[in-house]
DNA sequence: TATCATACCTATAACTAATATGTATAAGGA
DNA sequence: TCCTTATACATATTAGTTATAGGTATGATA
């Protein structure tokens, strides 16, 4: 649908990032397509969002990256540390108390302050 | 619990604006509450943030502004404008949209691209 | 040999919320 | 009276992100 996204985006690289990458190892153009796979088309990052995510994640401890070569050309592969995990956990909270605030207001029929 | 909102934030305040005032008309630090409570303090917006926000969508066209007198002081109430409406519908969309995008991440347990 | 998919990278722009102020009136307590 | 708090508005600056638009290079395919 999106071409790119719309609005709703702060945060969320971050959050799919090390939450995919806490699972399995993954190097960034394979996230990329993970990303869109597993989002179903929803969430669609260019290489210009990711990357730029991986190494601040990275910088950050939050993230491990470990080269390999493959067919002849270089894959970073990158995982997520126990400190990303921790860091996975707050943003999973901040994401769902802003979501369900949100949607108290959405659904609320009748509003009187 | 947050003080201050964290990393999710972009789009919500337009978003709860026009949703909220779609209901009903409201004056800003009436809708200050209002989005704090309508939310379950989840998502608390400082006036600082609302009413730039309110005069960005007005200056849009999708919001209309009406200045009252109550008590020898002024109130803007605004409400939402018949594009502010159409605009409203986009932006839950989208919502939607990302919502369902990052859920499907987040509850994924097995990740394979 | 030409093109596409793969695989990485970065600089700049654009956008938005957060912060920190500022002004002014009414109400309530000491 | 004086002081403080709540009300009610406003904006300039900062900070933090994503989006855009490039760039390099290899392997596979037509």
């Amino acid at each position: 649908m999106a071409k790119t996204n719309a609005t709703f985006m702060s945060g969320i690289p971050e959050l799919v990032v090390l939450r995919l990458l806490s699972r399995s190892q993954m190097y960034g153009y394979e996230l990329i397509r993970a990303i869109r796979l597993a989002s179903g088309e929803s969430i669609v990052l260019a290489e210009g969002v990711v990357y730029p995510t991986l190494h601040g994640l990275e910088h950050r401890g939050l993230l491990k990256a470990k080269e390999k070569l493959v067919k002849g050309r270089v894959r970073v592969y990158y995982q997520t540390t126990a400190k990303g995990k921790k860091r996975l956990v707050a943003l999973e909270n901040d994401w769902h108390r802003i979501n369900n605030g949100v949607e108290a207001i959405l659904r609320r029929l009748i509003c009187h302050s």
